[in-house]
DNA sequence: GCCGTTTTCGGCCCGACTGTTTTCAGTCG
């Protein structure tokens, strides 16, 4: 994300915790928030935006915020960001993320109290004073108490990937069980958000109890937080939590509509149906007391003359009025992917051997599979010195004339280096099907540069994880990712997703960026062993919440086409 | 603070749950 607009989306989200706690008109910090949001999604930088005099087109920017943007561009700084969270000490909003503590509980505390820190609550809580608060009682206080435990061993959201088996299990299990009817995960899962809160699954029933006591009997359950007739509440074995939802199946449609959101897709669409006289809820659509719809999401959304929106475009990021023009993309699936254009052997630092990794994924229904073992200067990852992977070379041609309706493409994941240099020589790559370049090392130095100056090698066709984040630890290279993606738009390089769970790199947005550029992205696993060849789905999953069609990914193209595309490059120069 | 084929003012999504209350405020999703 441009660095501007990362900076913007931090000091209008913190304004909005600031007001919220100060108790300011809950509209004005809705739009804050609002402004957040669309900065963190915006596919272009704001400093372009702000030159063309355009940010009063971005809906959500209105005059105030523009006003407060183009003071922050040109000054560096911004008056009512000093003003209402200057004076408010360093980490005393975050603790508006304690459950069961919000804005007005906190502002009462600080207010009556002078509480400023956590320790100062948990001082509060423990000689009783919060308790006497007016409003307060030894429930809510105890509800806080556990409030705080939760938040200091909060492990954050959980990723995509970790998640995937989770709900995977749970869904598979009420699947059998004779009361139910449709089963579904909901939420940022079903979405395919890169990290998970809460994990939520719907279920529709004509009883719900027996549901519920079955859920929350599961051998993985560790600690049982509800369970009621319609819904039960569990942590399960490592701590996530999963809440299971039961409804009868006329409202199944509007339930799990409500339950995917997002927030921000959930609260436009019910803005567009008051227009119309109607309401939506969980229970259905009303036209007063009457019911119109709610069996099916096809049904809720028909209602209000849209086709039916793929749940992973629904983050308000301007999939509503597409659907309203009919412009909605037919986003690319998982069916139509034809190979994994990124998986290490066991030459590198691979658990599978070449004839393993053909096999499985002839399995899966691919036609083709690229190796793309590290180079030889990744040395902790075991990478190929040249002699060996001509050899691997050579074992791959001898595989290929083996078997039958496959192809293993000869492949290598071959290092950028400090000076922008790859790590093989031209004469190595240009015998290789596909050349997918990365940095590994040196993540501070001009990466940038370094990246550019690789795509204008005419073989490599693929930059790995173009960003170098992990999600769980570590925020990615130093670059600037619009100059990437022009570069990649004006060497006719591919930009991949990484579709390794820690990584999902490219992000949602980028794609979406790339796409914009005409860029063509490439998934692939970054798989070290066969097992995690499955998280070809969490990239497609990227790739349909950056809005890409088939004909956008190399993935999807027949073994013949994509050896096309790597000659276009080559043929160039 | 944003926004407008009913509005440039007066709205802004909706409901459940909980705990504190004697009719409702706060929090959550």
């Amino acid at each position: 994300m441009p660095v501007k607009n990362r900076e913007l989306a931090l000091a209008f989200e913190r304004i909005g915790d600031a007001l919220e706690f100060r108790g300011e008109n809950p509209f004005k910090i809705i739009a804050y928030r609002r402004a957040a949001r669309i900065l963190n999604d915006l596919t272009e930088d704001i400093e372009v935006i702000h030159a063309k005099g355009a940010l009063r087109s971005i809906p959500g920017i209105g005059e105030g915020i523009a006003k407060k943007i183009d003071e922050f561009l040109r000054t560096g700084k911004m008056k009512k960001y000093e003003e209402v969270v200057g004076d408010i000490p360093d980490g005393f909003l975050e603790l508006m993320a304690i459950p069961n503590l919000g804005p007005k509980t906190l502002g009462l505390a600080n207010k009556e109290l002078g509480v400023r820190s956590l320790s100062d609550l948990k001082r509060v809580i423990l000689d009783g004073s919060l308790a006497r608060l007016p409003r307060m009682g030894e429930k809510k206080v105890a509800n806080i108490l556990k409030g705080i435990e939760r938040f200091e061993v909060s492990k954050e959201r959980i990723s995509l990937g970790e998640a995937f088996p989770l709900v995977t299990r749970v869904t598979d299990r009420l699947r059998q069980l004779k009361e139910v009817h449709q089963v579904s995960p909901a939420g940022s899962l079903r979405r395919s958000k890169e990290t998970v809160g809460d994990i939520d699954i719907l279920v529709s029933a004509e009883t719900g109890r027996e549901v519920i006591r079955a859920f929350t009997h599961m051998p993985e359950v560790e600690e049982r937080l509800a369970e009621g007739d319609t819904k039960g509440s569990v942590v399960m074995a490592g701590g996530h939590q999963v809440d299971v939802r039961v409804v009868p199946e006329n409202s199944y449609g509007a339930a799990l509509q409500y339950f995917t959101g997002s927030k921000a897709h959930n609260v436009k669409l019910r803005s567009m149906a008051r227009e119309r006289g109607l309401k939506i809820s969980e229970y259905g659509v009303f036209k007063g007391e009457r019911k119109v719809a709610g069996k099916t999401e096809e049904e809720v959304y028909g209602i209000l003359n849209l086709p039916w929106v793929p749940p992973e475009l629904r983050e308000d990021r301007g999939e509503i009025e597409a659907a309203m023009k009919g412009k909605l993309p037919s986003l690319v699936e998982y069916v139509h992917i034809k190979g994994d254009l990124h998986v290490h052997s066991d030459y590198s630092d691979g658990a599978a051997s070449l004839e393993e990794i053909a096999e499985e994924a002839k399995r899966l229904g691919y036609e083709y599979v690229a190796i793309c073992d590290h180079s030889k200067s990744v040395r902790y990852a075991g990478g190929l010195s040249e002699e060996r992977i001509l050899e691997q070379l050579e074992h791959i041609a001898r595989l290929n004339e083996k078997i039958g309706n496959f192809t293993i493409l000869a492949g290598t994941e071959v290092d950028i280096l400090q000076n922008g240099t790859l790590d093989y020589p031209d004469r190595l790559l240009e015998k290789l099907d596909i050349v997918v370049a990365a940095i590994h090392m040196g993540f501070k130095q001009n990466c940038t540069e370094r990246m550019q100056k690789a795509m204008d090698n005419p073989h490599v066709d693929v930059i790995a994880h173009p960003t170098g984040r992990l999600i769980s630890s570590r925020e990615g290279y130093q670059i600037e990712i619009h100059k990437i993606i022009e570069k990649a738009a004006a060497t006719g390089t591919a930009l991949e997703i990484n579709a390794y769970y820690d990584r999902l790199d490219l992000s949602d947005v980028n794609v979406r960026t790339a796409k914009e550029y005409g860029v063509h992205l490439s998934i692939g696993t970054d798989a070290h062993n066969l097992h995690q060849l499955w998280m070809m789905k969490l990239g497609v999953g990227v790739a349909r919440r950056g809005w890409l069609e088939p004909e956008d990914l190399l993935n999807i193209l027949p073994v013949d086409a994509l050896r096309d595309f790597v000659n276009v490059k080559r043929k160039r120069s």
